[in-house]
DNA sequence: CTTCATATACTCAAGTGGAGTATATGATAG
DNA sequence: CTATCATATACTCCACTTGAGTATATGAAG
């Protein structure tokens, strides 16, 4: 806020907002916050996208998952990175090997549990990828697939049921309720974002807007994690609140939400899809992994075609032998595009059915 | 660090790596970092490239640049992001629009400046895009073309002098020199990144890299920042150091870089650019606002209709006149595309000469 | 009124990408 | 041992996109 006194000071003294900003920045006193540095640890098992969470045991009562987490201390790590990894290991045993930073979150109010009587936390949320071969060396927590927390994501068997039975009427309930506190009432936009976000009335499914709907339904008061923060919740609406996956501790599912719909986005102009396979593999096994990822099935001789005119692979020359039917050859990643300019991802789009 | 100690306590106390975490996170003082906010905030006036940049009066020796910034303060601030807006109000009298976080940067020591006795600050960067007919309320600060701080970037005339001059020339020096205190000495992937990051050897310049080119310039010791972090500096090779580009203040310009190339491959799939036009504008005048941003010229037919054929804009009815030629017709954006699912951005393809 | 500079419209060929069909080859059941 | 199956792999086609060029419209300036 631009206020007199703050004008005339600036003009009179000689000192800028800027010049506060620094002095205010040399007194230690100012520093009360912390800086929580988080993981969302991604693998696929099995065709299936898992996630690592270590479960909360202190908390019996509502035991929920949560993501390997620890402060950050500028004392004891380099950088924020180094940081995680070592809280990563320290908590797991995993030595981490891709890894990139999401997202700062730093909202009042979503990061209480209960009983928590911690200050005021900044999460910084990162997204690890890793293989399972050389997840072997894990020690704690427990990989679960990500569509436990987000069932509404899961289209691999086509449009998951959750969304019509539950999600879409509550949230067009939602947003035909009138808005109480904020002075300009303005259910268009509700009724905008709902169907912008979960693609209703003919709209396509965007598969990378997870954390926007998350956010959607968090503001909706239909996930857990509202309840918690004392948001006024569904029920309170007189709406039976169902419970939309599982909860997490903390702002972790809304961090795992952000790294979905990263690896969903960068799989497509980044080949860190091999971040997730073996050495080798056959090109099937390649396409189910980025179905796991992306949901829907894609197009099996162009996913093909794709892949290997964009040199991201070269055939070992051996072959895989019980598939069932004809041998596949196995490939690997070709590490050189890495080198040549504009290292692509597997640019797929899905089959219209 | 798994250490033996660790992992018995953690076997026979019940108290596993992410409790203890928690535990560390309710003790106060373990807060001893303190959070920057950081503004990029970004116009195009008269078809230049525009930062905003507050000037350092207080240290008059060297008066440097610096972005606007201040301290996140849990307690003023509700969220990080209207923290950022109120000290950008605070310091410069103008109210932000679009606005989006870039990245967390936390290296130790990159933010030191001379006498500067400030604890450890983590930067959160932001990218703020505005234009210049919302900035007449600007009282302090004033903008800058941003190539003046990155003249390497600016290819609106053609590869600029000072990359085969002074860069190119120092970067292979650099990776040609014996790697010091690493053990693994590897010269082949400083030759690799060099190469990746400059398009050297036939290789295409990729115009998001900003950021990969900064933090590659500040390794190899060739910026002012390095010298001033006490980074072994190229005149301590015996190559006499160049002034590439203006320096900023603690690590805002690498914050500059992070947003320079976020906007630059934003307006390719997002209609962000329109942030930066004025309500009416003429399809030419849209094309040089692109171009300002990306660098080199556009094929001007095609742009025309893709633009047009992805319902980005709409004609206002009325004509622009003194243009020197036959009047153009004036446009406004198509706010509606914000509701039609996937909003395209300018996908533009340069000209190739 | 001529010349110029710019805006706008139209055309075309090469490339990309979605989708289908055909063939190769080992596994498995009888 | 062979018929059948399931999967892998190869080839073809067509619609649409996109890079790039040419032609025309129209107001300003001399």
């Amino acid at each position: 806020m631009v206020t007199d006194a703050n004008i005339k000071r600036r003009f009179h003294d000689g000192e800028t907002g800027a010049e506060k900003a620094l002095h205010a920045a040399v007194r230690p006193e100012a520093a009360n916050v912390e800086i929580g540095l988080n993981a969302a640890i991604v693998a696929v098992i099995d065709d299936e996208p898992v996630v690592l969470v270590i479960r909360n045991e202190t908390d019996s009562a509502s035991a929920t998952d949560g993501l390997p987490f620890g402060p950050f201390s500028p004392v004891a790590h380099r950088t924020l990175e180094s940081g995680l990894r070592a809280w990563v290991e320290e908590q797991t045993g995993l030595g981490l090997g891709y890894v990139e930073q999401l997202y700062t979150f730093g909202d009042r109010g979503r990061h209480a549990e209960p009983a928590d009587h911690s200050p005021h936390v900044v999460s910084i949320g990162y997204l690890a990828l890793t293989e399972t071969g050389h997840a072997r060396d894990l020690q704690h927590g427990s990989w679960r697939s990500w569509y436990q927390f987000f069932p509404w994501e899961d289209w691999r068997k086509g449009k998951p049921e959750i969304l019509s039975a539950e999600i879409e009427p509550r949230l067009k309930e939602w947003a035909q309720r009138p808005v109480l506190r904020s002075a300009p009432a303005r259910p268009v936009q509700r009724e905008d974002r709902v169907r912008i976000c979960f693609g209703l009335d003919g709209g396509a499914w965007d598969e990378e807007k997870v954390l926007d709907r998350f956010e959607l339904l968090y503001e909706a008061g239909l996930v857990e994690e509202a309840r918690r923060d004392g948001r006024e919740s569904a029920s309170s609406w007189g709406v039976t609140a169902p419970r939309l996956g599982a909860a997490m501790r903390f702002d972790h599912r809304r961090i795992l939400a952000t790294a979905i719909g990263r690896v969903r986005a960068k799989i497509k102009y980044r080949p860190v899809i091999f971040e997730l396979m073996p050495d080798d593999f056959t090109l099937f096994e390649l396409q189910k992994t980025v179905e796991a990822i992306l949901g829907p099935h894609l197009h099996k001789q162009n996913f093909r075609r794709l892949v290997e005119s964009a040199g991201l692979v070269e055939p070992t020359g051996e072959v895989k032998t019980q598939t069932g039917g004809r041998p596949a050859k196995l490939f690997r990643f070709r590490r050189e595009v890495l080198l040549e300019r504009p290292a692509p991802g597997v640019r797929v789009k899905p089959v219209r059915s």
